[in-house]
DNA sequence: CTCATTATGCTCGCGTTGAGTATAACTAGG
DNA sequence: CCTAGTTATACTCAACGCGAGCATAATGAG
């Protein structure tokens, strides 16, 4: 190899200067049960999976995989990376530790009761998340004030119009709209305008705030809060919802999970079209009478659009020319 | 706090079982100069940026920012994280390497030339990735044929259709078009097809393959591929642009910019309207009569926008109801 | 003064998508 | 058996986004 010599000396002076780290993974593992999203917990639902990357795993991944399966029990089929994040004060220790996240999609199988793990509704974590119904009463009764509040309370004018463009902006006031991809924003302000408990934890300020919303271990929220908006951006060009599909279902049951996503309903007859046009399930030939009505046709998803459907929506003009 | 104890319990055991691993931050630095996208290089030109995060590092993207100012003297501005990779077989010894990667975009400022670092056009490393100008010829003369005959050359069938039709997709073969978003892909066949020298590096198989095309340290190439598909598709949907050009442009350098970092061409006027009908720009009063004809406006960038502006496609059919 | 060149405005047509109407096929209750 | 309630499924319509092309404006070079 002709740059051997710059090549090892580069080497040489990163092993000099490099530090130990350690490295944790940590998993946001998500199921829909019952038109319900679910995030598999432990600690009495308020810790994420995770534990630290180790010499034996053969990858980050399968690293996860084996911390997830130990602690839950749980056998992890999709996942992807989320992100990483370094925290030195973590532990304690001189360390730092660095934080990969990864965000996992399953079925809930067996709902075993166990005394440390289990799987959890998100929107008990994020409920002003849940905007199915309609829009939950504590945004515009309690969060909406206090974070217009927190707005106020800044001294510079420029920070104090800032503050309220980004809560305007992030929970969709005036004609703005609700956007449902921007969870992570949104906790993201409640945690800057410490309303949440996380924001205020170890520091001896007293009053916790009292809103609406399991706090979780660490930031293990905001990661949750980083793997909903991933995952309520994604299903939207790519067909992950189907790894968390039973094998066969009704186009209703699909559209449902959709909805306990993207925490908002969708026109029933354009979400068929949708769907359909767009080839990504096939007729199974069997029918379902349950639900009260006219029986449903059941469908599967196609695996052939597996690999080629890497879509990606377009939004500038590219042309031949 | 409520759960100390379990925390606790969970913190021990991770320091009990946690093994020290060293952490790299790898820099994939953009700019677009003359209608040339460009990377900052060091090492003649064979590897990114790049360094262990240490203990007096703030955080990562700081810890990231001092080892390109250190390696290249260049002040990054606007950073986003790649991605998380742990390789073993990287530095020899038993310690685990964990490389975490950020893209970032600067506009190339005074072009000192140095013998260790500096700017390369990023169609050096992916000549075929540059369609301005159509197809490159190296497509159809060189990597297709190459890529057909490895697909073909794997014994089981199910495999050799599945090697063809991830050819076809990335490529675009038939009438599937090309899709600039897939540089990674490609890249990846090219990997697994063992057509660069990355893949067979080390290996002492003789004949490297002589695929246009230049290589980089380690995997270097395969995340500078990682920045101009996430680049790629980013500029579709939010205004990343801005921070490669000047303080004031014309709408067609924008337009050469774009389609530098895009690597095809773009229907001139259709961008104009884009780019207006957004409100991203707004006109400094001067014209540019420099380039031959009329002369063009001068446009900045409209501060306004970096806040809001985190809008994000709709592919579901999403309503009110 | 003419031509080449770039800037800029405007129109057309098609496909996508939000939204609503209409009809079909069931179950439950009298 | 008939009716109401419920869900499934097929169409229609209008607005809008976007690819594409035509037309006109404003320069400099020869």
């Amino acid at each position: 190899m002709q740059y051997d010599t710059t090549q090892a000396t580069r080497q040489a002076q990163r092993n000099d200067q490099s530090h130990p780290v350690s490295a944790d993974l940590i998993a946001v593992v998500i199921a829909v049960t019952n038109g319900e999203p679910r995030v598999l917990t432990i600690e009495q639902a308020q810790a994420l999976p995770s534990g630290p990357f180790e010499l034996d795993h053969r990858s980050l991944q399968s690293g996860l995989r084996a911390w997830v399966e130990r602690q839950t029990g749980h056998l992890l089929g999709y996942i992807e990376q989320l992100y990483t994040f370094a925290d030195r004060d973590r532990t304690g220790d001189a360390r730092v530790q660095i934080s990969i996240s990864y965000l996992g999609l399953t079925r809930e199988e067996q709902a075993e009761r166990s005394p440390t793990h289990g799987w959890r509704g998100w929107y008990e974590y994020f409920p002003w998340e849940d905007h199915r119904v309609g829009a939950p009463p504590i945004l515009a009764d309690i969060l909406m004030p206090r974070l217009l509040a927190w707005a106020d309370v800044a001294e510079d004018l420029g920070v104090r119009r800032d503050r309220r463009q980004r809560v305007a902006y992030a929970f969709g006031l005036d004609d703005r709209g609700w956007n449902e991809e921007l969870a992570l924003q949104r906790y993201e302000l409640l945690y800057e305008a410490a309303l949440v408990p996380e924001a205020t934890r170890g520091r001896d300020n007293g009053i916790p705030p009292a809103i609406p919303g399991r706090p979780m271990t660490a930031d293990h929220r905001r990661i949750l809060a980083t793997g909903i908006a991933r995952l309520r951006t994604k299903i939207k060009y790519r067909p992950v919802v189907f790894e968390l599909m039973p094998p066969a279902f009704t186009l209703l049951q699909l559209q449902r999970t959709v909805e306990a996503l993207a925490g908002r309903l969708v026109h029933k007859q354009n979400f068929r079209r949708l769907i359909e046009q767009q080839d990504l399930v096939e007729e199974t030939g069997e029918t379902m009478s349950d639900t009260g009505g006219r029986p449903a046709k059941r469908f599967r998803f196609r695996q052939t659009v597996l690999a080629e459907r890497t879509v990606a929506g377009t939004k500038l003009p590219l042309s031949r020319a």
